[in-house]
DNA sequence: GAGTTTGAAACT
DNA sequence: CAGTTTCAAACTC
């Protein structure tokens, strides 16, 4: 996979042009704390930022730190700060090469990323500080409030992966450099509570300008920022008609890239989930909520959308671990305190391969796994020192790339400058329209990502108040805005892997027996496992482990329900028979549950079972073995037949056990997938489908791209109402399942393709996918690119 | 919360 | 590759 994914990249005429390209430029440093002053922009970033993005801004500065060396935190930190702030966003491809040497085999890269400016080392401090403004929720404030070195390393945690290694340092010796770095941080929250937020200001002028441009849209703007009602939407509506077609196919484009960038999300590390919390913002959840009022999923709870667990703030939990595991690699160095000698027996080299695989091998079936698509934000990043034509293409090739390669490697996202640009790619496609107007003078900065942009915007463009520069921050609100609906999106793949809490006795965390390490996240603190050695502490003998695993199963990793495309015509026969767009890639195995209950991974997945199952007497309320395909197994015909025999009150029956099930898990607040997923989808819905949003869920979890498209933003039906009692369960399923599952992931239909065993292996190819094209009509829709299967043949 | 059931993962 | 064991989630009480 690697090898692919290596030589197409080499082979790309942006490749090379990158490589030409000699990422670092001593920059002029902004001094981002003066900007700071200006108090109303750093509410700003806050209030659109979500979490990721916060996250992705430290994480970004974080990963430049993990270029240096670890032992020196210091060193990291001061490499991160050469780079200025305009410039960021070479930074950021600079340093996301780094990580992913693999992809991008430039050799400046890596130098750009030895280099140790140890002048800019403010730099770095205060970029931190700006990220915690940026992080305006309470909970930075609560972590800021504490006072406490704990606290500040938490919130630091929670901003970014990368620093997670030194919070945790600075826990475990008590001092280090990167204490002061986090102090430096929480003085710098403090300052923030403060000082207070410009929010109203900034919303004033965000409106003025879309007012200039739109009333429409600076209504809807309005509306978003104080009216929770399908305002993102609205919002979003009003503002696409002022790009034109091209700039909205790049929008869609750069929006892919977004949300593989988002998920990314550096995550804290650790163990605590207060790390979590701490950083999640008020504005997201003000977002959090504008976003389900567009999706209309009001009536799902906060707290499923942001909570594995009461308390625990799902996102950064996922983030964090994510970033954990496929951090892995970059982080190490910065581990200097890693307890495990393992960690040591990989070298660099191995871990850089470990990355890259990583990135090319969808690990995780969660929505891990999907998130990264690290080499096409480096493309990305590139496009921007480009011409926009330049990036629009790129932008395009790179999502293509994106979605062939599987997020697996969180530790890919989170390296990635990406993690931190999931915003700016947005931010940028709006920006790519905005630019030419405005020309592409700011194409960079608009880059960057909208997490950044906080931050920027405050030091420069606000600063400035020129139009331009409003419309700069208008356009990043707007890029932002997206990029929560995205997230939104995403959250139901993410969250269903990252919810992910083990128990763990005896595998200690580094078997597929653990939820956790089988979705390729880190576990964290709402885990009750025992000796737990998935920690980004052990992050070296994770990694071992994994490879170990993943060279007796190269598909281990993958995402166990692959997606398959829309329902379309495609599968003509199977189309009618087959409810369910996606598919176990192996196929369950029971005998005793009728795949009636989550012991079954279909069942668990939301997907029914198909030919490839080996199940017993299947009831699977989302689609039956024998429904599906063309199973000539008896078993199947005779299911079959029981399937058409079964009479109303039977099926009725089901559904009810079915819902009873999943009201169970909803009680139990589980964090399980499925229902996370499907929460989101069925966001229209009341929570009340259960089964379908089992099957939604799936799909964005591990390692599937999600795409999805403005035009329907705001009303994704995903789910119809169930029409449960009718025809057989394959209806029901279909009902359910519809568009999520059905919208095309790949257009692959990857079902299954038996092996030899029986058991199933996802199609490679088709996973990848769907065209941009055909998504591209479509309402949101989140796609989970399996990224297994192109990954395989590397193995 | 403890105990049982279940089926995947791991092992032989 | 099949059979067995181990494991942890799911489930039940």
């Amino acid at each position: 996979m690697i090898i692919t994914f290596s030589s197409r990249f080499e082979d790309s005429p942006v490749f090379n042009y990158i490589n030409s390209l000699s990422p670092i430029k001593p920059v002029k440093s902004v001094h981002i704390t003066q900007t700071f002053s200006s108090l109303s922009f750093a509410s700003l970033p806050s209030v659109f930022t979500s979490p990721h993005v916060s996250s992705h801004k430290e994480s970004r500065f974080l990963r430049r730190h993990n270029p240096s060396d670890p032992s020196k935190p210091e060193s990291s930190l001061e490499s991160g700060n050469k780079v200025s702030v305009n410039e960021d966003a070479a930074e950021f491809y600079i340093n996301a090469e780094e990580l992913h040497e693999s992809c991008v085999p430039g050799d400046s890269v890596g130098e750009a990323s030895a280099e140790p400016p140890s002048e800019h080392s403010k730099f770095v401090i205060e970029l931190p500080r700006n990220l915690k403004y940026d992080c305006g929720s309470p909970e930075c404030d609560a972590a800021t409030s504490c006072g406490t070195e704990a606290g500040c390393e938490s919130e630091a945690a929670a901003l970014s992966a990368p620093l997670v290694p030194y919070a945790q340092k600075t826990s475990e010796n008590g001092s280090s450099d990167g204490e002061a770095h986090l102090q430096s941080i929480c003085q710098s929250g403090q300052r923030r509570e403060g000082t207070g937020c410009d929010w109203e200001s900034l919303i004033s002028d965000a409106t003025d300008l879309l007012i200039f441009d739109s009333p429409n849209a600076s209504e809807a703007f309005r509306g978003i920022m104080q009216n929770p009602l399908d305002s993102v939407t609205r919002f979003c509506n009003s503002l696409m008609p002022r790009l034109s077609q091209n700039d909205i196919n790049d929008e869609q484009n750069v929006l892919v890239l977004d949300t593989v960038g988002s998920r990314e999300q550096p995550e804290t590390e650790d163990p605590s989930s207060q790390y979590g919390e701490a950083s999640q913002p008020e504005d997201t959840e003000l977002m959090q909520d504008h976003l389900n009022s567009c999706m209309g999923s009001n009536q799902i709870e906060k707290e499923d959308q942001f909570n594995c667990k009461p308390g625990l703030n799902l996102h950064r939990g996922l983030r964090r671990r994510c970033l954990d595991f496929e951090t892995a690699g970059a982080r190490r160095k910065s581990l200097d305190n890693v307890p495990n000698s393992s960690s040591s027996m990989l070298s660099q080299s191995d871990e850089k391969i470990t990355t890259n695989d990583k990135q090319l091998v969808p690990i995780k079936p969660g929505g891990e796994s999907a998130r990264c698509i690290l080499p096409g934000i480096g493309l990305h990043l590139n496009a921007l020192a480009t011409t926009s034509k330049d990036y629009k293409t790129i932008k395009r090739e790179n999502m293509a790339y994106g979605r062939q390669l599987s997020l697996p490697n969180l530790a890919v996202s989170a390296h990635s400058p990406t993690a931190g640009q999931g915003p700016g790619h947005e931010s940028f496609s709006s920006a790519s329209s905005e630019r030419d107007m405005d020309g592409t003078e700011n194409g960079v900065q608009l880059l960057q990502d909208a997490s950044q942009e906080p931050a920027f915007l405050a030091n420069e463009e606000f600063n400035q108040n020129s139009p331009k520069k409003k419309r700069h921050v208008l356009l990043t609100i707007y890029s932002s805005l997206n990029y929560y609906v995205m997230r939104k999106f995403e959250q139901a793949g993410e969250t269903e892997s990252s919810c992910k809490r083990c128990n763990c006795k005896k595998s200690k965390c580094l078997k597929l027996y653990c939820e956790c390490f089988a979705a390729g996240v880190y576990c964290i603190e709402p885990c009750s496992c025992q000796e737990c050695f998935n920690k980004p502490i052990h992050e070296d003998t994770v990694l071992a482990t994994r490879k170990q695993i993943e060279s007796r199963n190269p598909l281990a990793f993958a995402p166990k329900v692959i997606r398959t495309a829309d329902p379309v015509p495609e599968y003509g026969e199977e189309s009618s028979k087959t409810p369910a767009s996606a598919r176990h890639k192996r196929g369950c195995n029971c005998k005793k549950s009728s795949c009636l209950k989550k012991y079954c991974e279909c069942y668990q997945g939301g997907v029914g079972c198909s030919i490839s199952c080996r199940c017993e007497g299947c009831k699977n309320a989302f689609g039956r073995k024998d429904g599906s395909f063309v199973g000539t197994e008896t078993e199947a015909d005779e299911e079959e037949t029981e399937a058409c025999d079964k009479s109303v009150a039977e099926k009725h029956q089901q559904k009810n056990e079915i819902q009873r099930n999943e009201e169970q898990r909803q009680d139990s607040a589980l964090p399980s997938t499925p229902l996370r997923l499907s929460r989101q989808f069925s966001l229209p819905f009341s929570s009340k489908n259960k089964p379908p949003r089992s099957s939604t869920f799936n799909i964005g979890s591990s390692s599937g791209l999600y795409t999805i498209t403005i035009q329907k933003l705001g009303k994704p039906n995903i789910l119809r109402p169930e029409s449960k009692l009718e025809g057989h369960n394959q209806a029901v399923a279909e009902d359910e399942m519809p568009e999520i599952l059905q919208g095309d992931g790949s257009p692959s239909t990857g079902i299954k393709t038996a092996s030899p065993n029986g058991k199933r292996v996802s199609p490679p190819n088709n996973e990848f996918g769907p065209s941009p094209g055909r998504r591209a009509g479509r309402k949101l829709i989140l796609q989970s690119i399996p990224s297994f299967p192109s990954l395989t043949p590397q193995h």
